[in-house]
DNA sequence: CGGAATCCTACGCGATACTG
DNA sequence: CAGTATCGCGTAGGATTCCG
């Protein structure tokens, strides 16, 4: 038996811890309103529903990744504001048509899903 | 105050649930593999590492959604065929970038992601 | 202000066994 | 073959409290 190509199929390839820690609906939502440096608790409220705990570990990844960084204002009390690096860009603008996507079929989808569920 | 304009940032936003439901590592895996209309098995043989009862799971999700089709062959014993639908085609567009996406950054993502680990 | 720490619970998911 | 059913664990994540 040959080996597997090397491919995302693979169990052992690299995307797929990847694809676990940044392909969620908080990471795609936080990269779309960081359209400008913003601090913690101005993208806690803009992301409606996020609990701190979330977007301090959604914020965590991202920042790990290299899709972020995130700078300490020596203000008081202090503050820290968080901004798109050029690879959380890149991964931005494939986030924004999975974004368009979304906004454009919600409605059908939730048509659909309604009908599938009286079928039961 | 007035009332947040309606977007995807809000919590009720129908998108919320959808991204959460169809968002997925899996979910787009297995729209990547169905290039054609296949068989349980072949997906989840193409799919290294997946569980029988995710993928059923996933193809669930996917069939509520309108992504897929099931179709059930009377061979025996018994087959089941999933097919993408025409939205499922235009999902897994918009996932094919995210795939390509990852599949040119995982390498410097993951030494990134060293670099962070090592500085704690 | 921006967290970290703790507690607690729901549930995602693996493993296994059974079935039309 | 393509599931469903059940058990059991691990962990994601909400709520709350404390801190530099």
């Amino acid at each position: 038996m040959a080996p597997e190509p090397l491919t995302i199929y693979r169990a052992d390839c690299p995307s797929r811890p990847i694809l676990d820690q940044l392909i969620s609906k908080w990471s795609m939502l936080v990269l779309q309103v960081l359209d400008e440096p913003k601090r913690f608790n101005t993208i806690k409220r803009q992301l409606d529903g996020i609990t701190q705990r979330v977007l301090t570990e959604t914020l965590r990844k991202l920042e790990r990744s290299g899709m972020v960084t995130r700078r300490v204002l020596e203000t008081s009390p202090i503050g820290v504001e968080y901004a798109l690096t050029p690879m959380g860009q890149s991964l931005k603008m494939v986030f924004s048509s999975l974004y368009d996507w979304t906004v454009t079929n919600m409605s059908d989808i939730e048509t659909t899903q309604q009908a599938y569920d009286l079928q039961r």
